[in-house]
DNA sequence: CCTGAATCATTTGTACGGCAAACGATGTTT
DNA sequence: AAACATCGTTTGCCGTACAAATGATTCAGG
């Protein structure tokens, strides 16, 4: 009947499905954890410092993909809230190790709660199976694509558009 | 061995999966699609397009989940560009019909196959059929989720955080 | 041991994009 | 006809990212 149906379009739309599913999740989380010096940004930062080395500043921004210098501020407001402490490296006295407090650990939890919840609904249009298979698949993906990130640079194809506005206008 | 590896922190942590796809997939298109006028944006423009009916920019920037004072500077470049048509809605003449272009088409097919191209690279740690499973499962839960957008809003719970900072301070 | 290059974190400044409000044009309701 | 709502455009503001300069520390080489 309909020559292209919309499911038709997103079908393909990788990027726009991407789109859409963290943008819900981002507003979601960011109104459950208002209360968390900087929302979602914060509670990533939290999950990042459970591992088992505390890690590093630049280390973190490189895994949370944003600037050295906003980690900075995010960072400056977590430890006034008392979320996390800098501790100087011992071995590499220019780096500072960004440590996990007691008090974070328990919002760090309650958080944790509020997101998997959350989440939980942001999949709800999902069959409880599919849902699982879902999340570890992104995780598994994004993983990868985080380790790959500097080998898949080596420059693509490019879009060629052929310059035809004038003709069309001329026509 | 590690009291808690990588995976097992970022396991749950879908809000990271989808920001760090969302972002590779971004570069890799925004690159891939220079010239095209908004790039992304654009191209997301172009495949809104080819709807059975032509969409109208504020149901265009619904979908976008952009503001409508953007998709005007969007439109304006992608129209100068001879990629799309504002046509006025014979029945509402205050909607403009977004209609894609012939020269548009031809486009939207080159940039579709470069962007098929980048997103299977994107999920290239994937096995090839988690691949698809995993784009039909991101777009089903996309347009679930943005059916239900307003739906789920009802105030859920929220982070309360006891200010545990000056105890901390005096400790 | 001393010097220069490199790295980490912080600070500063700039530019871009989103968001809200105001506006004119059109459509809808009473 | 009048009041109100909606669509698209314009304007202005603000937050955020990104780039560059700075200070502290480490590493490499003579």
């Amino acid at each position: 009947m309909s020559p292209t149906t919309p499911a038709d379009v997103f079908d393909h739309n990788l990027g726009w499905s991407l789109a859409v599913l963290l943008r819900r999740w981002h507003e979601h989380v960011e109104r459950a954890l208002a209360e968390l010096p900087h929302g979602s940004r914060g509670y990533h930062v939290l999950c990042a410092t459970i591992g088992s080395e505390p890690p590093t500043q630049a280390g973190l921004a490189e895994r949370l993909l944003i600037d050295r210098s906003v980690m900075t501020y995010l960072l400056d407001d977590l430890e006034a809230a008392d979320l996390v402490r800098r501790r100087v490296d011992p071995r590499d006295r220019r780096a500072r190790r960004v440590c996990i407090t007691d008090h974070g650990q328990v919002v760090l939890a309650q958080a944790r709660s509020l997101v998997d919840h959350v989440e939980e609904r942001l999949l709800g249009g999902l069959p409880p199976q599919q849902r699982a298979l879902f999340r570890s698949a992104a995780s598994d993906a994004a993983i990868a694509v985080q380790r790959a990130a500097p080998d898949i640079d080596p420059c693509e194809a490019v879009l060629q558009v052929t310059g035809r506005a004038e003709e069309a206008e001329a026509g």
